[in-house]
DNA sequence: CGGTAAAGTGAGCAAATGCTCATGTTCTAC
DNA sequence: GTAGAACATGAGCATTTGCTCACTTTACCG
């Protein structure tokens, strides 16, 4: 096995980046069943050998590929969070949905792969991340607008809230309905949120 | 290959929901990697040869596991249909959320393992029957409701509502929050659909 | 230089998988 | 009873998979 991981030079950077592109597009082409470590390698141009240089593990590839998209989605999120205070709270709302659903497209292949193709054992939701990162966001405009329900009552709208808001911008960002903005669906669920699960 | 399925035999007949049966618990216990045509066959009692006599193919193993649910499903779901076009919308909406959560919860193990595990392969959506099902509700309910929307604006309130409802069941179903009843889910989601989709 | 560590290779192994087929058993109908 | 159809078996083949390891090549540094 030997010490894995962690490239120095900036030859095994590069292979490193080459090998998760390759990982992206062998998940996208032919889904996960035909996602091995063989073909990757044979993608990337690159030896199998060097793969398990840098990745202990097939599963360790995909884990890989998770975490980086993942951060870079939790960037924007963020990003959009900071800015959204400020504004009034339907105007939040939507601008954080916009921004999680062009994040999302940023990454279409590897996120549909992700969400499609990966099997998740035994952790069930997807993007636990950025599901937590939007439960601060919602936890605190439930608590500034519904201060009055109980502990209870405000759990099941939080619950529903991440729920809705994390399943309708996956399915608007991978599955877009033809002949509909996309910009109009943010919208309505925004207003949805805001006055059915935010509002008392 | 010889000429596959259609046992005629009781004793026949028994097997074939043995070996279903088999692989509902495979797939429950190891996921879709774990499901092995010869580790279905080894749990159902079963030589691979019988499994291979009825399922032409493992895809024809799993495609029928989704046909059996997705048939008990569906029965449940227009049942609950029919009876509910007599209740005020609220209480019609509510209803037929609270049949497709029993049915899913029903099926938990099975309908868990084809969502979080199965791949889905070229078509996106899970449940697509459902959806369709759920679809001709919902377009009648926007139609009778908001008649003066124009066609895109009630196209996008169908998209959104039929993700809403189909992704939240299953939430529901398959990963209850603790210590939240979920028949106050259920109603909460009935109200945000109705309020928020459905009416003007 | 030259030596050492890092990077990179790829044939190939052990295990698993999907599936077949030659063989045997049980049922049904006459 | 017996022919023949339906049912059932499981050893095993061909292929693929994840992964290793003995080895070569490249980069770095005194």
């Amino acid at each position: 096995m030997a010490d894995r991981r962690s490239p120095v030079q900036v030859r095994s950077r590069a292979m490193v980046d080459r090998i998760l592109q390759a990982a992206t597009r062998v998940l996208a082409e032919r889904g996960y069943a035909g996602l091995s470590t063989n073909r990757v390698a044979a993608v990337a141009g690159v030896s199998v050998g060097s793969l398990y240089r840098y990745f202990g593990d097939k599963d360790d590839l995909v884990r890989e590929l998770r975490v980086r998209s993942t951060q870079d989605i939790l960037g924007d999120l963020t990003a959009a969070m900071s800015d959204a205070v400020t504004l009034p709270t339907r105007d939040a709302i939507r601008q954080v949905l916009a921004t999680l659903v062009a994040a999302l497209q940023r990454h279409h292949a590897l996120t549909s792969a992700l969400v499609n193709e990966v099997p998740l054992g035994a952790q069930s939701n997807v993007l636990p991340e950025v599901e937590q990162q939007l439960g601060q966001f919602t936890r605190m405009f439930v608590a500034v607008h519904a201060p009055h329900l109980t502990p209870a009552e405000a759990e099941a709208r939080i619950y529903l809230a991440l729920g809705v808001t994390l399943s309708t911008c996956l399915r608007i960002a991978l599955e877009p309905p033809p002949g509909i903005a996309e910009e109009r669906l943010v919208d309505l669920t925004a207003d949805l949120l805001h006055t059915g699960l935010v509002l008392p």
